[in-house]
DNA sequence: CGCCCCATGTAAGACGTTACATGATTGA
DNA sequence: TCAATCATGTAACGTCTTACATGGGGCG
């Protein structure tokens, strides 16, 4: 369906852009939070806010009334909305988790927003899910390093890994308790 | 002094490097690892090489005699080894924190076998020292979160990358602890 | 003999980085 | 009026991705 495969900066942008913004706001909310390791440079934002915009997925207006300057305000549009909840939706794998927590990390940032917090639940179900197998594989690969061949400061990097995400699994079951007692309180308490 | 800028993959190139291999042993590793980050195609891998020969860094012998087939073992020069431990050497700010934790991961891994385990331990030092700015950059980020405007997988999402570098700043302690442990058995029992 | 793995590469295209350019507005 | 900031862009360059190509070796 999607003609263009898109790039990670593009989808940071799809979701930032579920609030109206011009390419300038969008530079500085990139610059100003880690949100800048999908680059915050004007070389980078502008010519994928124009893929975007050729693809359908956002529409520039121009502003003049504010009194500053021509600035291009972009909004979603109704096929953009689809492509960034597809996004979001999509599944989490073991391998995603080892090299794409950054952008999981991001989808769940935007799912709220975009899908609802049943949709967020869902994410931190299946990133629970995923989780428990790569720790194990984690482990498994620390058994190997275990040798004293292996130099320490390795092990301890491997080491540093495996708490990263034993930390990420404790915050999964944290969110999910968090939503939960959202939830009672939304529906009132059924006790 | 280097002519040419070295990419990330260039770098894992040169620490794994340290024990001779051939292209295809590299990419076997990187796939096999979380290095695949890095890139673990051919069409990524095999250029890298080329560059890093082209600029005196390592350099590549056919061997013949395994019997098996045409394989190029690469090898560091001189000049390689000394631009892998500058890297590793480099200074870690705040910035680089947040957004290269994985290259200062991957240095770190290389750091003992490139220049000895009082390298590690000034890393780890240096680590922890641009650590506790971070954090609190980020707590204060939490602050102005608390507004109950902003969705809240946002503010989890940010939760949970503080929680990420608390875990990490105790993993600093605890492999200062390994290594200082390491350093009394070597020495002999002072005590 | 055919198939799959070893081991190396190449080419096209897209993307990001860097650095520079442009004009209009605000403040000193 | 000078500098800085706002707001947008562009061009060159290098690199990565994807997909394909090549040829020998072992195995059934």
């Amino acid at each position: 369906m999607t003609p263009t495969k898109i790039p990670a900066l593009g989808y940071a942008l799809l979701g930032m852009l579920q609030k109206p913004s011009s390419g300038y706001d969008l530079r500085k909310v990139f610059s100003s939070t880690s949100m800048k390791s999908y680059s915050d440079s004007p070389g980078a934002i502008y010519p994928a806010l124009r893929r975007l915009e050729r693809d359908g997925l956002i529409r520039g207006t121009v502003e003049e009334s504010s009194g500053l300057r021509r600035r291009q305000i972009f909004r979603l549009t109704p096929k953009g909305v689809s492509e960034l909840k597809q996004w979001i939706a999509l599944p989490i794998t073991r391998e995603d988790v080892g090299s794409n927590l950054k952008t999981i990390m991001l989808r769940f940032a935007f799912s709220e927003t975009a899908m609802g917090a049943e949709a967020s639940v869902a994410m931190l179900k299946s990133l629970d899910s995923a989780l428990t197998p790569y720790l194990q594989h984690l482990r498994e690969q620390m058994q190997v390093m275990m040798s004293p061949a292996v130099p320490m400061s390795a092990r301890l990097s491997l080491e540093c890994g495996i708490r990263s995400y034993e930390s990420l699994s404790e915050w999964t079951h944290y969110a999910l308790a968090t939503y939960e007692k959202e939830g009672r309180k939304k529906s009132g308490g059924k006790s």
